[in-house]
DNA sequence: TTCAGTTGTCAACAAATATTGACCTTCAAG
DNA sequence: CTTGAAGGTCAATATTTGTTGACAACTGAA
């Protein structure tokens, strides 16, 4: 099954449903009628023919969601959490950065007190600095993330 | 846009070959068409019409992938292979281990060749275990990323 | 000026998809 | 035996989608 054809199969807002319906718990025929309000079995008979490569039925007429199913399943949500994913992977950075900066500047005022700056200099400062030019890197270049705008 | 439409709109292999296409760099229409193999300047306007969403035109006249087609280039992706994520994530939080763990031993080994562990107690330490014993909540618990087997 | 290339739009049609409603069989309860 | 529900199939039709080919405005080079 091809990208296009499992898209296809998950392209129109009833099949969706049944998808999800599916993976809560197996169901037969006029269980997803009711449960979708569908009034036509026919309608029915025509999407769960469309689904063919994502269902299965057991012995007993109930219809479950097949291994490539879930793999849609997965996919159908991996877009619905697409924007919440990157705008997770946004904070983190930007917390990261929190973090690396207050972390300095604690440092340097605890160095302060003791007026001995010798080891922020060393080792806070070049491990930090690098850590998050490499993570923005990371973020802004590979991962394509825009933290302004 | 919703998930029907979004995976309606990447449901044709043309149109997936498109987004492929403009994810690696801008193009003009008749690069495009050049590049899919497409004779027909209507085809390609039919479909570029229905990606509508996902793409976007600078000034000069080249089409390239908007937020949201980005996004639907990561759906497709992830159709195929929809694990790799969050094994991403888990890197993610390794590396982080590594860096923490290194800056530490950097730190205290500085703070040793001048004797003044001070910094590192009152500074370093608690902001970095503070740091991951967050991101560890955070990962594990919050995500559910496994990160042993 | 002419010619080729770019960048499309549009009408027409073919093909696929979506929906309805009629119809069928089986089975169990009253 | 009748009734009604389950579990569908099928034909007809409406709507959408996909494709072709004609056309047109603009641009730059010969």
């Amino acid at each position: 099954m091809s990208s296009d054809e499992l898209f296809g199969a998950v392209s129109h807002p009833l099949r969706i449903e049944i998808v999800k319906a599916l993976a809560e718990r197996p169901l037969r025929f006029a269980d997803l009628k009711r449960k979708l309000r569908i009034s036509s079995s026919g309608l029915l008979d025509f999407h769960l023919k469309k689904l063919d490569d994502l269902i299965t039925t057991n012995e007993e007429g109930c219809y479950s969601l097949s291994g490539r199913g879930f793999a849609a399943l997965t996919t159908v949500e991996s877009a619905a959490r697409y924007y919440r994913l990157r705008s997770a992977q946004k904070r983190s950075f930007l917390l990261n950065l929190v973090v690396v900066t207050l972390g300095n500047i604690i440092t340097l005022w605890v160095a302060s007190q003791q007026n001995n700056y010798a080891l922020w200099y060393a080792a806070v400062l070049p491990v930090t600095l690098a850590w998050m030019i490499f993570y923005s890197y990371w973020t802004i270049v590979k991962r394509r993330i825009r933290l302004w705008q």
